[in-house]
DNA sequence: AGCAGAAAATTGACAGTGACAACTTTACTC
DNA sequence: GAGTAAAGTTGTCACTGTCAATTTTCTGCT
């Protein structure tokens, strides 16, 4: 059903385009206006097919998203089963690496998003977090009771790594370190019940 | 030194105008020409005490810092000593809670920031969360080794659970848990080690 | 085939923003 | 009290998102 008119498909150009803005020039260089011209057309012309800028900005953070889902899916696959949770979070924490501003941008809105395809894309996104955390043990010590699901914790620890290494935070650890510690070094003790 | 100009001390006027918007508002309604209304000045007033809106905003996340650090201290002093670091991240994520537009605003640009001010604000919130695991233990089942800096995983754990929970994503935890989880129990299994 | 209508894109305008230059007002110094 | 520098104002510029009016292009129907 994508229709050919003036442009072909300006929806999907937009997208791209913005997705090059935020790796090329970072998120302040974002714009409608910068967006509608990368891809060749007015500065109205966006309004056809988005919302406005924050509709845009929407489909830009379901597009990051569903390659943020992959990522992790792709950790997966490279690590045996048992360590599949290192995979995932090194695809985690990878993805945010490798694309700072988008990273920034999916988070940097409130949740629940009016859109649709947003809400949908994070949501497989949360999914493959709960998969993960799926019969994975968290270190308990003695009688320390551990009544907070496991995929709270390991959100959250992602999200801090990713978070705060992107805004240039760990600078001061790596400097007191001596080294950026792998995803592994950061999540110790964790480990699936079934496999030990 | 505080010299009585046309207004007294508009630097001072300007920040306070800027929390308050801040608060009032959020992040998105920040801008020069508002906080300069706010304080009764022309639009250009600014710009004899901050260097552009990149100025005000350096003094913004300084005072956020600050405040941040007093919040800590405070969670601290509410403890018994071997459960400061419980009323150090309480103090981080109440905080973070009270103040989420100012807290997104501190961390959401690169550090190291050309403001000496903003450093050294910044380097003492730093050293309150070095303080506190400063002999605090990870809880380690069996052999695994634990080679990274406890606070690089408290700040992680901390950070994520505040910029997660500012930006809504917890709402599907909430949702899940049907509780919204206290620090102590994301945090569960550090202890000190002088005291047990 | 041809026409009507809808979709897509353009142009032009408006209010708001940060930044800068030129100017005026105020306060301190000597 | 005069000179000087700091503080504040006014005006302007380029840029942004948004909207209205218009033109161009495609689709669907007869």
């Amino acid at each position: 059903m994508t229709r050919k008119y003036h442009h072909g498909d300006l929806r999907r150009a937009l997208v791209t385009a913005g997705l090059e803005i935020l790796r090329e020039q970072g998120l302040a260089a974002l714009s409608l206006r910068a967006c509608a011209a990368r891809a060749g057309v007015s500065h109205a012309a966006p309004r056809n097919h988005f919302d406005g800028l924050s509709g845009l900005i929407a489909a830009l953070r379901a597009e990051g998203f569903r390659r943020h889902t992959t990522a992790m899916q792709q950790g997966i696959d490279q690590e045996p089963h048992n360590r599949r949770h290192i995979g995932a979070l090194r695809g985690y924490v990878g993805f945010a690496m490798e694309h700072p501003d988008l990273y920034r941008l999916m988070f940097a809105h409130p949740m629940p998003a009016v859109s649709a395809e947003l809400e949908r894309a994070a949501g497989a996104s949360f999914e493959v977090l709960m998969g993960i955390s799926e019969g994975l043990d968290w270190p308990q010590s003695g009688d320390v009771p551990c009544n907070v699901d496991t995929w709270m914790m390991m959100w959250s620890f992602a999200h801090g790594i990713a978070d705060l290494t992107i805004g240039g935070q760990f600078a001061k650890c790596e400097a007191a370190l001596g080294f950026m510690p792998d995803v592994e070094q950061v999540f110790p003790g964790f480990g699936y019940a079934d496999t030990q």
